[in-house]
DNA sequence: GCTTAGCACTCCATTTACATGAGTGCTAAA
DNA sequence: TTTAGCACTCATGTAAATGGAGTGCTAAGC
């Protein structure tokens, strides 16, 4: 028959929902039983059978029930989904978490482990990308064999570093001068900003400058370029994801807690979420990582002054409680990005 | 009988070597074959029943042969054992991945890879104390609320940061006198030396130092009081654990995996381990965390400037090679220590 | 045309029974 | 003190029987 009227498209939601209840496949029995639109258990058959030819139900044997696809939770999270509200005692408790001022790693490590907690799965937020990030002060350091430790605090607090070979070597008087320099132009400046700037002075007729801003600025160009190394995200919860049976075969988790260390895979999905705002949802296969076929990965991403700098989510079982899981996404993100924004300074 | 005559150690050392390659239950007849020393599976029999008693052994029922117990490691450690050398192979790439010259971060990254991967268990090295390390520089910036954020450079080139909270507010000026007045004054010296020194200054007459110098030193006192936050560690190659029986339970798994997560009992044991020098064993319970009830822990404590700054070390099943962890382990926090240790500048 | 009752069939999970084999403890003889 | 022998225990493996859940198909009912 191959079409999905409304009567299968119901019954399909039901038995997703309950499969995702109880982790058991589903008979036509049950699915009688429990539905109200009254049909036989022969008349729910053909039903399924149709499903299945489709695409969005499969049997593990003969004679088990049926358990849905990925394609069929894809269905069910686009359009048959009803969200429910997140429970007001996790509510105000994300309220709370995400409220304490504090330094930006504690909020986000905060986040995690909300996220984890609350949802007996895995959570994942991303460090914020430093690009869009505010230069605060900048500070140099002479090392031996004329190589510079740099030193830059972005955002009130953050610190960073990184070492950079210059092509002489420099006193400790000389940058000392660079980072005055710098810090009198540049600071206030976000990231991005200092390096389109620095890129630019370098190419105005470098004669009109004297010798010291030009070191200046070439130290300023090594020391803000290629600078996103290392993203890098807090994990929380993983061992939560050991409970779900779906997930806990050896192997498998092993090679799920070895992505989850060598981090490229997960980075480059939630880089993928970056670019959407809004709730995204990866489910099963649609990650593309077989190690990820079993998982789904709620994301939504996060901004600081209005800029998407990072992305937050929950990782677990294809098998999850999207209706729950997706607005608690999506709230604990909005909170988080309004504890990362700038605040007025308190007298 | 209840005594400990040659014979018995060394059946209770086959056993135990035996137990350790193919991590099944000896019984008698396979030790009876295995010993040069022509006894028969009978005799053998009454030894072990010994050994039983004493508690080296266990069964893990009637029928089935017999297991070491930590005792018996224990014993097996302490004078049974015939160190192997190290296979020369494995030896040219530990000196090859620590002689690399690199930031500390990434030199101690690799020891613990390389601790994990040579011996497919889990590698973990503690990050040096600070206390004992060199301040090369210190930066203070003025935060909102009177708080002030600390920066200082150790060692060359590790960057530390610490927010702080004053008595009154500094201005940028203020703070930047003070920075200058204590990098003229303490860089080069040891943190612990400094925060010595600084308090000694304060039960100084207060009153011959004039206000800008107390505020300096009232500074550097909340900068550098309290100093041995978050101690931290590199763990790699959790992941091999899960590949040994004896730990691979689910619900064992998860104790473990989140016992590393939470550092603070693996920090704990591996601090005592940084007291003695030389190699140094936990062997199942006796760490006393039930976590580990099935896990052996062999350390080494590695150091800078002759002061023992960390520890590194091999997490793994109670069952393991301990003749060839021991001095593996020995040898790579001895490279790790040369690797960390000053290098004379190269031209 | 859909719906449904009925039925044969499939497959998994559980139980039972039984054989096997490894290993033990004990005793009595060498 | 060592060892051979023997009865006993227990885990493991195999095979058959059973029960239950669920299916697909067909034919009858609405």
């Amino acid at each position: 028959m191959q079409v999905l009227n409304d009567r299968s498209l119901q019954l399909l939601k039901m038995l997703i929902e309950r499969y995702i209840s109880d982790g058991q496949p589903i008979g036509s029995r049950t699915l009688s039983k429990d539905s109200d639109l009254k049909l036989s258990p022969a008349t729910i058959r053909n039903v399924m059978a149709d499903l299945e030819e489709m695409g969005f139900l499969h049997s593990p044997h003969t004679s088990a029930g049926r358990i849905p696809t990925a394609s069929a939770y894809r269905l069910f999270v686009d359009s048959l989904l009803t969200v429910k509200p997140l429970e007001s005692k996790d509510l105000s408790r994300v309220h709370l978490e995400l409220s304490t001022r504090d330094g930006n790693k504690e909020i986000i490590g905060r986040a995690s482990r909300l996220l984890s907690e609350l949802t007996q799965m895995a959570g994942v937020v991303t460090l914020p990308k430093r690009e869009l990030v505010c230069l605060r002060h900048i500070e140099f350091l002479p090392l031996s064999n004329a190589r510079v430790l740099v030193i830059f605090v972005t955002n009130e607090q953050e610190v960073h570093n990184k070492i950079i070979q210059t092509t002489r070597a420099f006193s400790t008087a000389e940058l000392q001068q660079v980072g005055n320099y710098l810090n009198a132009i540049y600071s206030g400046h976000s990231l991005a900003a200092v390096r389109e700037s620095v890129f630019k002075e370098l190419q105005d007729d470098q004669q009109r400058i004297n010798q010291s801003l030009l070191d200046a600025v070439n130290l300023a160009q090594l020391a803000f370029e290629d600078e996103n190394p290392k993203e890098d995200y807090v994990l929380t919860g993983e061992t939560n994801l050991m409970e779900f049976s779906e997930l806990a075969g050896r192997e498998h988790l092993k090679n799920l807690f070895n992505a989850f260390n060598q981090k490229q895979d997960v980075i480059y999905l939630l880089d993928q979420c970056m670019k959407t705002n809004g709730v995204q949802i990866f489910i099963g296969e649609e990650s593309g990582y077989k190690v990820f076929d079993q998982c789904s990965l709620v994301t939504s991403s996060y901004s600081i002054n209005d800029e998407v700098v990072g992305v937050l989510g929950v990782i677990g079982p294809t098998r999850m409680a999207y209706e729950k899981i997706i607005p608690f996404v999506d709230i604990t993100a909005k909170l988080l990005s309004a504890a990362l924004n700038p605040k007025p300074t308190s007298p």
